[in-house]
DNA sequence: CGTTATCTGTGCGTCCTCGCACAGAGGATC
DNA sequence: GATCCTCTGTGCGAGGACGCACAGATAACG
């Protein structure tokens, strides 16, 4: 069994101290998801915690009327099932999966056991749900204050963050349902965005061609959300990356003062070279 | 020391098993709020847990360009604090008295180590911070999808369900601090509803003259977040309040498949007489 | 290779929200 | 009672997002 897949490629499982990892992965389980696989319905029963490695997994909320927002997304940073921990069963929102690849999963009666144990599993969890919270909060923040530009920058940007290259394969459609706004409204910024010489977009994927031009137009909920994350996994060995552009704050805007504090301007989400 | 004030007031608390709460009420201590008391700065040090009683506390995000949107509004239903008890000692958010009241708070450090009894509390604040997790899911998805008008409504039946009376008093500026719009914008809207006869506004006061009114008009979010409320606490003993109303679906819509599975249309929050 | 389905781009009118400016209206204070 | 400050109401132009309709373009598929 001597595969390229490997559960530490899972940033929080790599945080697991040995024992514990060792006591968890023989009850991991490797699955190979496609795109568009749905891994929870909205208030469906969750049977498994997902730690992707290579996939990458979008949490939505759906309206009466069928809008929907995308309330998180999820790579090999994170876990899907937060709230299978939290002690409910059923999820409240919709996963699916929104980059094909890898993941490990666990089934959740193993996990409950688990969480009795009240390890350094549980600290970790607590961590990352209290990342999560503070991720979905700039979210309804950003959702309330900038615009759909601002916002489909974001969103590109955190897809190439869990991109493996410059290039992401996305349509407009599934980004507007991300963001919540009309698929014309993505077509518009898109096409300034493409104006700009920033990206290209052509049927069902999107090249990026300035990672900077995109840091420099994003919201700041951006850098927030990297540094909740950086925060959460301050020290961990650097995961290869394709974007070779170090995140660097924007210029002429005030100094941070809320969600950056003290520190200095440095890459918030560590990347490879 | 037989003053009217008791920990149990605070639904959470009064969900606790009784060796647990005795455990835990020595060390509780009774605190008088006053509105526009900040409990917590952002990215500030947090030093308790807050369990409120009569006071309401509304926690806030600031953007960078000082706009603001209210991410929770803690009653007697919950608890200001989640971070804490997820191994982050600093709050994410701004916490501002919102409702003069009383609360009961617990220190932090003492709370780190009830936190690793693992007990009932472990359990119930992890439901509370599902609880959580899906309002602020919601919160994000109201705010990119629903009017000014709709999320007025959402606000105030908040409130009303906190408050003593059919009054509520807020000025027009804090809504629209918490909703994230202009003043102005907050001003037409009320002046709408006004004109329908559904309230009246008085500097600083709001009274609600009739909560079917807003019920009728509210988006579907209010209703969501409070089936995730009495999901959290669903049997317990009734508090006195003073609407009278109990809630009902609005008419007409298609019957919500996503977030009341099954249930009937119920009183979702329960109210005394 | 031709058809088909999907994806992207465009135009136009409407509505909502914003930003600004300013006027009236209560309370509070002295 | 006179003055001040805060809160509420209004008007208007600008910009953004929506809803709808439709055209071109490109990949997929038989």
């Amino acid at each position: 069994m001597n595969t390229p897949h490997n559960p530490t490629q899972n940033r929080l499982l790599a945080e697991l101290e040995l024992a514990e990892f060792h006591r968890l992965s023989p009850h991991l389980e490797l699955v190979d998801l496609a795109r568009g696989d749905v891994l929870y319905q909205a208030d469906g029963k969750m049977m498994y915690v997902y730690f992707p490695t290579t996939a990458t997994i979008s949490v939505d909320f759906v309206l009466e009327d069928g809008g929907t927002s995308e309330i998180a997304r999820i790579g090999n940073e994170g876990l899907l099932g937060v709230s299978l921990f939290m002690g409910g069963l059923s999820s409240s929102g919709r996963a699916v999966v929104q980059m094909a690849g890898y993941a490990y999963r666990l089934r959740a009666a193993r996990l409950m056991e688990e969480f009795y144990h009240k390890g350094p599993l549980l600290r970790l969890r607590l961590r990352y749900t209290h990342t999560r919270l503070t991720e979905i909060s700039q979210l309804a923040l950003c959702n309330s204050h900038h615009s759909t530009r601002q916002r489909l920058c974001r969103c590109l940007l955190q897809m190439l963050d869990r991109s493996s290259s410059d290039e992401i394969a996305v349509t407009q459609e599934s980004i507007a349902a991300m963001l919540g706004v009309r698929r014309e409204g993505v077509t518009d910024a898109a096409g300034w965005l493409q104006n700009l010489g920033i990206i290209k977009w052509r049927r069902g994927h999107v090249i990026v061609l300035s990672r900077a031009g995109l840091d420099a137009h994003v919201c700041e909920c951006y850098a927030t959300v990297c540094h909740a994350t950086s925060r959460l996994l301050p020290d961990l060995p650097t995961v290869p990356r394709a974007g070779t552009h170090a995140w660097r704050p924007a210029v002429g805007l005030p100094v941070p003062v809320l969600y950056r504090p003290g520190a200095q301007a440095k890459p918030l989400w560590v990347r490879g070279i």
